[in-house]
DNA sequence: GTCTATACGAGGATAGAC
DNA sequence: GTCTATCCTCGTATAGAC
């Protein structure tokens, strides 16, 4: 049973698709209005300026990615919960030709208005404190390895998680999440 | 004793400048045409297109580099490369507002030539493996932690630390390129 | 080498009819 | 809500004078 999605809904979809895929500067209402089937004076209904679009854009894809984290089993040993982290950052990558929105906005921040740039901090302030606790419960468990504070760990491990995303694109490769996850892993 | 820079020097820089700062579709003939002084029609003189500037500016980017990585005594101890070179890292950033060129190439990938990816993962390709020959030296010597082969733990790193550059222009700060250092530095 | 002039499409945005 | 029509600026690029 599919869900038949508004016109709103697909402009939103297809401007996050096309954000992960060429960033901010890299896509126009012209390739939505195109995709979607409407002209872009329509576009404009909804989303009257750009800024306001990718605003949108990235509070749904934000919010999509916090359900994704509040549906790991709590239960889970902390070595898991990275591993279907892992899994889940490497989805993003589609068809080997997208990144995190989040981390190609970032590479586009100086193009953007402030309001966007909060939106951005706060998706990574909450995808590294999530991490921070996998690995403070990992550091007990004694599963995963952990040097200094688990924040600053957790900082550090997103940072090389998208950074990973990036270079898996460049080279046309999956491999490097999996040499990243590997890295903070207690071998067994 | 100050060196009187050629127009077509001028342009590059700029060039080099503007894309650390907004990326490829972030910036335009006009914008150089405004910095150097001359009509963009004399920028077209010097690079016919805009792919072409690209391509000369990352190869002269990726030289600049290359210069600074030969130019780091070999008698050090690992530790202290990977010091320097985080420094070197750190200086990218410029006034806080610019991250690395090939990074941010690597965000712009999709909308750039065959020509330019190779040069990226050129670059990409040889600070890796500067890395991954520290890491060996740090593991003989105590002095750096290496998990699993140096190839895979020099990846990890230099996408840590391209993404904490990322994170610390998102935040406006400078602390988060540290963290990532310390990360592979064995306590003393 | 650098300029003026110009072409031409892309891109964001709005007014007003339906 | 969606369209047509339109505006105006930006952006890459070229031709040809100096």
């Amino acid at each position: 049973m599919e869900t038949k999605l508004t016109v709103r809904e697909q402009i939103l979809d297809h401007a996050i698709t096309l954000m992960m895929l060429r960033g901010y500067n890299g896509f126009s209402y012209r390739d939505l209005s195109t995709l979607v089937g409407v002209k872009t004076s329509s576009i404009h209904y909804y989303f009257p300026s750009k800024d306001d679009l990718v605003l949108e854009a990235v509070n749904q894809y934000s919010d999509a990615v916090m359900v994704g984290l509040q549906s790991v089993d709590p239960a889970l040993p902390a070595r898991d919960k990275l591993a279907t982290y892992t899994k889940l950052f490497g989805k993003t990558l589609g068809d080997g030709d997208q990144i995190c929105l989040c981390g190609m906005l970032a590479a586009d921040i100086e193009s953007l208005p402030e309001t966007v740039r909060q939106a951005v901090q706060a998706f990574f302030n909450a995808n590294e404190s999530w991490l921070a606790s996998v690995l403070a419960q990992g550091a007990k468990e004694g599963t995963l390895i952990v040097k200094g504070d688990p924040e600053s760990a957790a900082r550090t491990l997103f940072a090389a998680l998208q950074g990973s995303v990036l270079a898996s694109r460049l080279f046309h490769t999956k491999s490097r999440l999996e040499d990243v996850e590997a890295m903070w892993r207690v071998a067994r």
